[in-house]
This record gives structure tokens, C-alpha cells and sequence, in this order.
DNA sequence: ATTATCTATAGATCTATAGATAATGC
DNA sequence: ATTATCTATAGATCTATAGATAATGC
């Protein structure tokens, strides 16, 4: 039921919202961040104000408490991330490389999104984490490999808890050491540890877990990667 | 430099130091019961105090601030895990059976000891996962695998992720799901998922990571376990 | 005129300490 | 007499709100 006449402007959306939108997305931003590092409850809100310049007051316009702002960040961080994830895959038919393409894509952005990736390992678990976003992604995609014969696998739970966990940590030994390497602990550089190509290799990993074959698991990790088309 | 006669008295420990060392530890389990439902930052020192029936001064005789019981938390809580597994591996030369034996204890002790496992969950990651306590015991164990030929793999660093990764998300999964199988959400139940004996199928799951075949992984992860001798 | 943000603040909560009380060991 | 715990409390911090200010849209 759209105006007949022809929209003479595009219509904007009024200053007034957007100003409200982009308050709110600093007030959601900082508070990732700084509830990445610290969890919820070491957060204060005049931090989070703070940190997003903007007053404190303000805050109390886009959320009811502290709890609130931690329930939109869970909504936020994981399920858009899903969404994103299966317009990422949606013409790729292999369900192993439906796998590779989310893992890779998962390792990258917790490369250029430090914070989220934080976020993502702090709550991966407790959040019921197979049941949204990146987690549920996972769930559906192995249960269809395996129901094409494309898993020969046994047992979907442990398939699902070994690929979410070894995501979850691989975006956590990335975060730790992946952005200066030279950092690694003494006992993980004296072993020759490397943090080089850490999406590949967590794909090529996940995919052996899954049944695959040393060669083929790596060949898939390695495919070009579809990027947001 | 003992005292030349032989001790009539067994010189039991002093009560009064007794006493101060229960009024600790009923402040160190208050502590990990609440901080891994909360995290650090959820909990206020009274809370613990009142916790562990203890005046809500006495907690600074045995803690300078929140920070330093957190800290005393991870000591307790890995360190003495790390070395109680030691202790009980000390006489399996099988390096897999090392890793099946570590990873099916962790399960039975998180069962055992809820917020243990909870906490182990939430700090894993974060607390340097692979430099103390169970992390660096399985990090130790794969590379004795891998340097007898017993684990045919060329990504160590890659397997001690998949491998710590398994085991702390099926620790999750068991503290979620364990207890009352009954309540596995509708999702999970209706694929036919069930948490029985997760301990030995995390174990199997994860020696098949480190390149054993199906039948031998589930035999091992089968044998008897040793216990505390 | 309306709407969003900002400043100021009351009241609640939390931390850290000082001094009092109770228990132990001589 | 010594040592550990407990009670009480000052001061700091945090939350939630009320009322003032600034910006938008008519």
C-alpha cells in the first residue's frame, strides 16, 4: 500500500532516527568490546557510556539494564553472524565445503573483529551455543553431510561438540597469538607452533574429524573462498 | 632439625591453624560456585562470604581483593587437576590410552563436580589453556604420540586445539544436558541425540582426531579406567 | 512541539579497614 | 598473649531517574 504518486525524494530515513540508530550502535559496539574482555558483570554502564561518548543518561533511552545490552549483543553477534553465513554458502552444494567456507569465514572475521571473536569464545558455550547462529549453522550442515552419505560418521553429537569446539578454540589461540607471533609462549615456539594459515588448517581439521581423507580435506580448505556476493 | 625425642603426640596440625585453612577453602568453594555461574566480575565479595558462612571480614585474612581469590581459584582448580591426572596415568604407557584415560576422568569429574566443570568451561580458553593444568598435559601427551609414531599426524598444534577444544565443549554439553537428559532441548532430542556415556565417545571422538581407526579408538576409550591408587 | 541527549543526584550496593569479640596455646 | 573471626562503618562506586538542554521537523 505504497503512495501512488512516484517518490519524488527518496524518502530519507528522518535525521532524528538515524541519530537514535547510530547512539545506540555505539552504545552496542562499545559494550562488546569491553564485555568481550571483562564479561558482563565487569562492566559498568558509565563504562560503556564512556567508551561510546555518549551521556550516561542516554544509555536508559535504548536499554533497560545492563542485562538488556548483553541480550541484544547475543542477538546481535550470533544470529546476524548465522544469517551471514548462509548467504555466504547458499550456491555451494558440497557440504563439505559448506563446512570449509564457515569455518574459514568464522577464523577471518574473528582476525578483523577481535572483539566479536572474544565475545563469540567467552559465550560460544553457555549460550546454548548449538542452538543459534554460527553453532546451529554447523548442526544443520554436518546433519545434511551425513544424511547424503557424505560424512561416513556415527555419532552427529560428538561431530557437532568436536567441530564447535575446535572452531571456538582455534578463534581463540588466533586472537591470542595470531596478530603478533612473535609473542607465542616459550613452551608453544620451542615446539616450531605456527599460527600461519590457521583457517585452512582448522577446516582441513574439522573435515578429517568429519570422515574426509587427508588430501581431499586439505584440497576443500583450500578452495577459493566466496566472498559476500 | 627435629627434635631428638620421638614425638609422643603425632603433633597433629595446630588447631588454630586448622581452622584458618577450612574458613580458606569454604571461601575458595564458595568462590568457584558462584564466579563459574557468574563469571568474576558477576560476584561481590559479600556474596561469597555469606556463601561460605564466614564474617564478611575475614575474607581479606585470607585474600587481599576479588582478583586475588580468582587467582587462588585457577591455581586450585588446574594445578591439582593437571597433577591428579599425572598421578593417575603415571603407570599407561599406551599414549592413546594417556589421552582416553585424561579426557574420560575430566567428563566423570565434571559430573561429579559441577561448578569444577563450569569453571573449567569458562577460564579454559582464556587462562593460557594450553601452558597449565589439563591443557598442558594433553599438549605433552600428543607430542609423546606423535614422537613414537603412536599418532600418525603432521598438525600439532591443529590437534591440540581439536583435541582441548572436544573435550571442553563435551564438558559443556554434559553439564547442560548430563544431568537431566529429559530436558535436551527439542531441537537436539528429535535428532536422536543422547548424552549417554559421552566420556567414552569424547574419548573415541578424539583419538580418531589423532589418527587411530574407528575400532581400535573405541576399544581403548572402552578399557578400564584406573583410578586414584 | 516533539524527541533525543545530557547533567546532576538520590539511593543502593560494594569494598576495605578499624576495632571488638571469641577461641586457642602457653 | 596471640591469633582468627566477626561486626560496624566510612568512603567509593554504581544504578536508575528526574529535569534541563539541544536538535529536529512542522
Amino acid at each position: 500500500m505504497k503512495s501512488p504518486l512516484p517518490a519524488a525524494a527518496p524518502q530519507p530515513e528522518p535525521r532524528g532516527e538515524r541519530r537514535k540508530r547510530e547512539t545506540r550502535s555505539r552504545l552496542l559496539e562499545a559494550a562488546l568490546r569491553l564485555m568481550a574482555e571483562k564479561g558482563m558483570g565487569g562492566v559498568a554502564i558509565n563504562e560503556i557510556t564512556q567508551a561510546a561518548d555518549v551521556g550516561f543518561g542516554s544509555f536508559y533511552n535504548h536499554f533497560e539494564s545492563k542485562e538488556a545490552i548483553y541480550a541484544a549483543l547475543l542477538d546481535w553477534g550470533f544470529e546476524e553472524f548465522g544469517e551471514t553465513l548462509a548467504r555466504l554458502v547458499r550456491d555451494v552444494t558440497d557440504p563439505a565445503e559448506v563446512i570449509s567456507v564457515c569455518v574459514r569465514h568464522t577464523l577471518l572475521r574473528a582476525r578483523r573483529e577481535p572483539s566479536w571473536g572474544q565475545f563469540l569464545v567467552r559465550e560460544g558455550f553457555s549460550a546454548k551455543g548449538l542452538e543459534r547462529g554460527l553453532g546451529l549453522r554447523l548442526l544443520q550442515d554436518i546433519e545434511t553431510g551425513v544424511k547424503t552419505k557424505r560424512f561416513p560418521i556415527d555419532d552427529l553429537l560428538m561431530m557437532c561438540t568436536s567441530v564447535g569446539g575446535t572452531v571456538l578454540t582455534a578463534v581463540s589461540i588466533e586472537l591470542q597469538f595470531g596478530s603478533s607471533p612473535g609473542t607465542l609462549p616459550a613452551g608453544l615456539k620451542r615446539r616450531g607452533f605456527s599460527v600461519e594459515g590457521l583457517p585452512e588448517r582448522a577446516a582441513a581439521t574439522v573435515l578429517r574429524t568429519l570422515g574426509l581423507g587427508q588430501a581431499e580435506a586439505e584440497a576443500i580448505a583450500r578452495r577459493r573462498l566466496p566472498d559476500l556476493s
